[in-house]
DNA sequence: CAGTATCCCCGCTGATACTG
DNA sequence: CAGTATCAGCGGGGATACTG
């Protein structure tokens, strides 16, 4: 670990993963192409309201690309561009991490009951 | 990049990172033990209350460890856990793709300029 | 279908004052 | 020094209705 400024850079990345529904997002276009419906219907809960601004978020720091078809009803597809992908790694590390946090929760729980 | 519900499990991660001052806190925290008024002089506007609240997350998630020293006037010192310590492979790629991603930004920027 | 437009609430955060 | 306690403000997000 080094000891310098380094860390201070950490804040964009940050910015493009947090807000309550972008990591679903993420997800679901990690997969391939969506419409919005789709989303919409992947993602239990969200309004229409957040949906398109996550997606616009997103879209304006160039990690999901929006398509839409001029045709009528309307059709709109999103997926990642390709500099989307490059967050991958955070999120494959973020996901890591995850996994051994569960496992370390879930140890500290037995360890209290047996302390009980 | 798999397709299955792996990228489900980055809540955990997002939970310890998000917070209005939890990288800063775990910046410092990454140089070394700190005292509570050494953190507070080291970020910027951040009042007692809020560097309070912020640790005591950190604590409770076996982030930070806090130790108390029964003197007067009280002394109290902040540092990493062990497992504190793992989180560094997040805060590295989100580091590195911070780097890139100011880079983008830039280089997006002397495009629009260029095309006006 | 894929969005806007409004209204509203609640919880995070800040400011300030107090305390062991 | 290292916190709590209290009050207040603002804005992210939800519910609902409307539209090209």
């Amino acid at each position: 670990m080094k000891h310098d400024l380094e860390y201070c850079t950490v804040e964009p990345a940050l910015e493009v993963l947090t807000g309550k529904w972008k990591i679903s997002i993420l997800y679901f276009l990690f997969q391939g192409t969506k419409r919005f419906s789709e989303l919409q219907n992947s993602i239990p809960n969200i309004t229409k309201k957040m949906l398109t601004s996550q997606l616009r978020e997103l879209e304006e720091q160039d990690i999901v690309r929006r398509v839409v078809y001029p045709v009528v009803p309307p059709k709109v597809e999103y997926s990642l561009s390709e500099y989307g992908y490059s967050v991958e790694p955070i999120l494959r590390a973020m996901h890591l991490w995850g996994m051994t946090h569960i496992k370390h929760i879930q140890l500290k729980r037995e360890i209290q009951k047996v302390q009980t």
